[in-house]
DNA sequence: AGCGGTCATATTGTCAACAATATTGGCTAA
DNA sequence: TTAGCCAATATTGTTGACAATATGACCGCT
């Protein structure tokens, strides 16, 4: 973790990201009971710093606390997953619209190619998994972030992509559609190119559920399980 | 704040209680460079558990730290309002269609009571404003809690609400329409009843969105200042 | 007079000891 | 043998003191 990002990194903030990436690498087993003294030897923290931390894990629904019982990971059922990608479908549309209508001719272009950038790293056939996750993510942090809508990015890149990164980790599959998503993600951005917010909306949507829809099917066909 | 709802209300939840109710009735001013030492003789606190759930508060964003500079609660322009009340749309449309599809028979027979005694507070033109108020954010608080998703209540109770309920505070003014308002949620009720969760989610769509426009227009007509 | 640097101060970040409580194991009695 | 209760223990919650840093004022220089 990138002690010199900040000029000030507190050890609170150390503490939290520490954390937060253990949680998302499956590290921390969910459901697992931890101690708190466990935790600061395991990251070398103290507890005040620690708990500090806990705090904002609590908050963004990482772990849950009770009171002089301890702290575990969340464990989210597979119908919950369902659930976050129903809310991603309506947000990511937002941030798709907005995206059109604010993004600046530069960040479309650089969207544009890193489109490109994900298309050779398939092509190349080493590694899909892990580059089209990336990718994936990459593209849909952009497209966030270009909203405009500082609330909007932070909710997405701040906790729902936690949580769904959370279990591209444990079920460590990408959407096992590379060519397709990366066929979805470039009509997107057609459409942000063209500043067609309505269809960039539309699309955005149905990219999410079609890959919703493809998680819920291999689950029922028993092929991953949570 | 009450001691006895959980039987171990830890001293950060009071903190952070406190503070947020404080933040959002605007007895803390946005903007306003605020000490620990100050927060913790305010509210009789100490500066542990306070520190805990400043981080809370802090991943929530209704406060900004800077290491070692202190705290200041956020302040938000006019249009960032705006954006959020776009976020609103799109999530409270989400949980208007899943709450159409499962909440309970009770519980809709209960929200068409509620509305009823709405009604009647308007009429009797008591309190107008403070009731509507109220009213509203009980009305849409159970549509979300009913959507049965989780995480969508959880971030429609625990983040939008907050922001929103600390701007109706600080302008301390409702809707302004409460009749009008109070139609369009019967509406809404009644596809919910219905079981249409199609029209469910574009009734309260359209209904936020109104919402945002009568705020948007005397933002413009100077009515009203952020 | 304006600007830059340095230092004192106050505030925040961190730590380790103390107090309170949930858990767990053993014990007693039915 | 099992169910329920009690106490010991370990873990969490809290507190106050210590260390590090940003702020602001003062002074000297240009």
């Amino acid at each position: 973790m990138s002690e010199l990002l900040s000029p000030t990194y507190t050890r609170a903030d150390e503490a939290f990201d520490c954390l937060q990436t253990a949680i998302v690498k499956g590290e921390l087993a969910p459901g697992e009971k931890i101690g708190e003294l466990e935790l600061c030897s395991r990251f070398d923290l103290t507890r005040g710093p620690l708990r500090e931390a806990l705090g904002r894990l609590e908050s963004r629904g990482l772990l849950v606390r009770r009171p002089h019982a301890g702290v575990k990971v969340v464990s989210v059922s597979a119908s919950e997953l369902m659930e976050l990608y129903r809310i991603r479908e309506v947000m990511e549309g937002l941030a798709a619209r907005q995206a059109a209508e604010r993004m600046t001719d530069q960040e479309i272009a650089d969207l544009q190619a890193t489109l490109d950038s994900h298309e050779q790293m398939i092509d190349e056939a080493q590694g899909q998994a892990y580059y089209q996750a990336e990718g994936d993510y990459d593209f849909h942090h952009r497209i966030a972030t270009g909203s405009r809508n500082t609330k909007l990015a932070q909710m997405l890149l701040g906790d729902l992509y936690y949580m769904v990164r959370m279990y591209r980790y444990r079920l460590s599959t990408s959407t096992g559609r590379p060519k397709r998503a990366l066929g979805e993600h470039r009509r997107i951005v057609e459409a942000i190119a063209q500043r067609d917010g309505e269809l960039a909306e539309f699309l955005m949507k149905r990219h999410i559920n079609a890959a919703r829809q493809n998680i819920e099917k291999k689950i029922q066909e028993g092929e991953i399980t949570i």
